[in-house]
DNA sequence: TCAGGCTAAAGGTCAGACACTTGAGGGTCA
DNA sequence: TGACCCTCAAGTGTCTGACCTTTAGCCTGA
């Protein structure tokens, strides 16, 4: 990039100023912050790809001069950035702020908090979850079964237990990983990376270690079902075996929900 | 909370200091930022719910003096936590900094953003997208048959166009509307503010208003029957006419994909 | 040849000052 | 008495300028 590509100053008079309406009609001051102004500009032309993946921004310094802001401004704008993941900074003389290479992992990372956020506000419900899991979770197994590769299998043969070594924090991390793995071999990143979360949200909310053996034990015998129809490419078997599985976690689910929300019993 | 919930002073002697290894094994400095490490401490007390929803922060120059820290590098702190939407900030006498509600809103915002760089990216690909949106919007269209209130019913109503005034920008407006419209009325918060976004990047990315005005009466036709299977509750036929309408607006991504990828046909 | 030190560029941190915003309280005048 | 205005104080917003720390590349000397 040519670093004119973001010379335009903040705001000085800011043509659409003060006494505009939100939703509530009441009057609110329309003066964004100028570190709020130079973090739109500079997402702008990284979200329009003006600014190319791993790309160099100009120094602090020198944004501050283009900017016609103090270099404290241009940091705290950057910090915004550098959280939403669009751009990461290095130390050092060969260091700098550079546009950030997009990552599902990120992605996952941010749904997480903000589903369980919004879970923990009440905004959305457990049920909610439960249900939006079951429409992610199922078409991934059918998908998996029809496009899984022998590496998904393998991947997916690790995460099964032997009955003769379940154990509830084996079992906990067996059944994360078995159903991370089934997302993965569906050949569909987008359903991946917001599917993970979901799941993770139920797991870390609301069950972590809290199940018996016994329970551990039943979910193991789905898991061996699914696989199986996953390794036969019976996409039909597999969405039905990972919905009995899903409705046999269901009531778990639930119970932990409805103790959290009374724990005067 | 009481302002001690976080006296923990910033790092001093960082115990886990330097010479730790990333995943490819070169040695990284593990040193963080010390307004990483308050955003983090901060970011951890909101999501554990030590500091509630609405909750004043202390002000920054008092935050300053807790974490040992100076008052820019709180700055900075915040300036990441409000970009995560995980606080917002007031001016004048009353104001400071306040644990945000979460709302779904936000999450939209971020998603279509993500989607959209991942996208342009070639993280993930059309296919995927297009995939994944059949995947929450038939059954979103199964469940507004079943859920749909009267108010649903209205609010999708008034999406759908009459034939005799269709054209490309309304075409463009009214078949947005009508998707949102149905992911709302499918009664599940979670997977409405999941879908939208995959909707909205699709729309944004390969669509806009690019369309023959020929194509968007067809699609006004479809829509027109998808509404008429909800109105009836008929689930699977909403289902299924939502699957045949989404058929017919996949060449029509696929090809506007192609047209972008080699700009120089 | 190689170890070690020097250097410069760039981000990280700090202190302090001043500007701007905003709610509240008090005072003035019709 | 009531409407309006002024001032004040608390907080965030912004700037300046200095110094620290990290890091890669270069240079020097054994």
């Amino acid at each position: 990039m040519s670093v004119e590509a973001f010379s335009s100053p903040v705001d000085e008079l800011d043509d659409a100023a003060s006494s505009e309406t939100d939703d509530g009609g009441l009057p609110i001051s329309r003066v964004l912050p100028a570190y709020e102004q130079v973090s739109h500009q500079l997402q702008e032309l990284i979200i329009k790809g003006t600014l190319t993946v791993g790309e160099r921004l100009p120094a602090e310094g020198e944004m501050a001069a283009q900017f016609g802001v103090s270099r404290s401004t241009i940091r705290e704008a950057l910090r915004g950035l550098s959280s939403q993941r669009l751009v990461h900074t290095k130390r050092g003389v060969s260091g700098g702020t550079f546009v950030a290479e997009p990552s599902s992992e990120h992605v996952h990372t941010y749904l997480e908090t903000t589903i369980g956020l919004l879970s923990g506000a009440d905004v959305v419900s457990v049920d909610e979850i439960l249900e939006a899991r079951e429409l992610f979770e199922e078409p991934a197994a059918r998908l998996a079964a029809i496009r899984r590769s022998e590496d998904d299998l393998s991947c997916l043969r690790a995460t099964l237990v032997a009955e003769d070594e379940i154990d509830p924090p084996h079992g906990f991390e067996g059944h994360k990983e078995f159903h991370f793995a089934i997302l993965k071999a569906s050949g569909n990143q987008l359903l991946d990376v917001i599917a993970r979360p979901v799941f993770s949200v139920l797991e870390t909310r609301f069950v972590r270690d809290r199940a018996s053996s016994g329970f551990w034990a039943a979910v193991e015998a789905d898991h061996q079902h699914i696989f199986d129809a996953i390794a036969a490419g019976d996409s039909e078997a597999s969405a039905r075996f990972m919905h009995s599985h899903l409705e046999r976690l269901r009531p778990m689910y639930e119970r932990f929900d409805r103790a959290a929300q009374m724990p005067s019993a």
